[in-house]
DNA sequence: CTGAAAGCGCTTACAG
DNA sequence: CTGAAAGCGCTTACAG
């Protein structure tokens, strides 16, 4: 005879329908209208449900609901990205997390370091435990792989980097814009040659900002001298030596454009080191807590980190919602903010 | 009859054990004990479902096995911080993570912002989804709500902050040891009138900080004049305002100690602006990345938020693993970093 | 070593 | 408006 008694292992001593329906006396498909708000149940029945439930302290399991449920959904999504304790990721998660939590989503998440095989590791550990979709920042650049996950109908939204091999949506910065920019701000200030420092060329966002780099140097017909041209600095150390030899070089650029966030603040030490930061102008890629308080302010192109995880949730929240248009890319353009580091002019003008 | 055809809905495109077993000739047990690596089976069987498993795509279900499994793991924990945006936040979170995905688990996480009832609602969301644990830095000062899920079996530690009215695990920093340090340097470089800035005193760690403080103070027997105390200051605009009063006051002090990462930061901005970031002593609690190449440079009292999150992780899964050893609060040594503006000494010593 | 039956906690589809 | 039966995808407990 079932009662609301339970036997003695850990998992019993969470009351289930089944012990709130005893309870209230009452069988558990009642209690399971009460519990998800079905307007068809007696007042009375519901007050039953509601006083038994209470006094249990019972909870739904939602792992479980979902297991039956027509609609199949966990209310959890997935989120990975590069490194959870980077600025930008960081950003990128909370915007999620709120757009999310607004619809009464939790956010699962995990870090890349740009390591593709633990993407696809990754991405299999959330879709064995069937999260309505996906957010991430790839790291790989073969998406193939999640075809067939897409044809079984889960959602999924690239964000900071468009997929590789694979048609979906994607949210990105307006990258190569944003190096135009950059780089012409440096022009217009007199400067002719101007160094390069980026991270490695493999990164889509990377390869697209060095692109803007070289076109910018093109549309001012200027050459692009190999010398003044730095890939691959991942590390502090690298990139920190890239800028000592670039402005030991018989003709050392008077400008630098950095084209990431941690190659940027390398540069700032390793300028400061050499007393060159009042005569070396830079622009960087991407914002960061305190340029504005160095001496001088670090000009940067600012990408909305919040944007661009708020966009890619509500992108992908829409298409669990039904919308099936087109799959496409959105672009979040960026902004100069100028504060004194790109507007040292070279000594030539200046003298 | 049972057919390796699913029917239309979306749920059904992914297939399941029933269809690997139908398309390998098998019953589901075996496929069962061949996924969960099971040695005793044929290994001409095994071969034959994981052929089946592979060209369907097969992937279990994991949330359906935890149903039924015994241990009742969903290899999901559950980690609230006060805001995945903030570095402290962010570096909590990589690291549990990190131990975590070293077992096979993933971690969801949420943001409190400081806020009861979000950590009521999140815990409750997390629970739901049925959870093996939780880490989390409480926003509120009474966790009592949460003894009967401790009862019913869930773990938690808590990092940062101690829970309030239940006896748990937990993770801190050496707060009150960290600002006795602090303000004894500061001592020690000839300081008597040393402000102090602090974040909302109902926070735990704030207030251990201001009684490391006060200390301090007692122990070199000089007079605490609340004309020096700030609380309170949750904005930086309130922060850089608590600087510029204190500053004009007739007996400004010589020294600050700020408690915490932004209010920090919102005063080496408000010195700045003043122009006496050279005169007046400083040492924040919480160190932050370029605090080294600001002129002076920021002296600061450093948390190992890695070790706290790390070792926070660490302690759940040995719950988890069985220990029932009494519960305890592990605590984390904090480090002074001394990089210029903590050893500024007053123009009276100076002099 | 293999499989048919029962059940995890819940919802669906169907009677009353 | 209420409830008994069946089933979600899997594992347990038990026969063979």
């Amino acid at each position: 005879m079932p009662q609301g008694e339970s036997g003695a292992d850990a998992r019993s001593a969470r009351p289930t329908m089944k012990d709130v329906a005893a309870l209230a006396g009452l069988s558990i498909k009642t209690v399971s209208r009460v519990v998800n708000g079905v307007s068809t149940v007696d007042p009375e029945l519901a007050t039953r449900v509601q006083d038994a439930a209470r006094k249990l302290g019972y909870r739904p399991n939602l792992t479980a609901s979902n297991l039956r449920r027509s609609d199949g959904r966990t209310l959890t999504i997935g989120m990975l990205v590069e490194d959870a304790a980077n600025p930008f990721s960081a950003a990128l998660m909370r915007a999620a997390e709120d757009i999310a939590r607004s619809r009464g989503v939790l956010v699962l998440f995990g870090s890349l370091d740009e390591d593709p095989a633990r993407e696809r590791e990754l991405v299999e550990a959330l879709l064995d435990r069937r999260v309505d979709g996906l957010v991430m920042v790839p790291a790989g650049r073969d998406q193939s792989y999640l075809a067939a996950e897409q044809q079984a109908g889960t959602r999924m939204v690239f964000v900071d980097r468009e997929p590789g091999l694979l048609g979906a949506d994607a949210v990105v910065s307006d990258n190569r814009q944003g190096a135009i920019t950059a780089v012409e701000h440096l022009l217009a200030h007199g400067h002719r040659r101007i160094g390069y420092l980026g991270d490695q060329i493999t990164i889509p966002t990377a390869a697209q900002r060095f692109d803007g780099y070289q076109y910018a140097l093109e549309y001012a017909r200027l050459p692009l001298d190999p010398d003044l041209v730095r890939h691959d600095l991942h590390s502090t150390e690298a990139a920190e030596e890239a800028v000592e030899q670039l402005l030991a070089l018989p003709e050392p650029p008077t400008a630098l454009f950095t084209s990431q966030n941690l190659v940027t603040i390398a540069a700032c030490r390793a300028l400061r080191r050499l007393r060159k930061h009042q005569e070396v102008a830079m622009v960087g890629f991407d914002d960061f807590p305190l340029a504005d308080i160095l001496e001088p302010g670090i000009s940067v192109i600012a990408q909305d980190a919040d944007a661009l995880g708020r966009i890619a949730a509500q992108v992908l929240f829409s298409r669990l919602d039904g919308d099936t248009s087109a799959t496409r890319t959105m672009t979040v353009p960026t902004r100069l903010i100028p504060r004194g580091s790109g507007e040292l002019t070279p000594r030539s003008v200046r003298a």
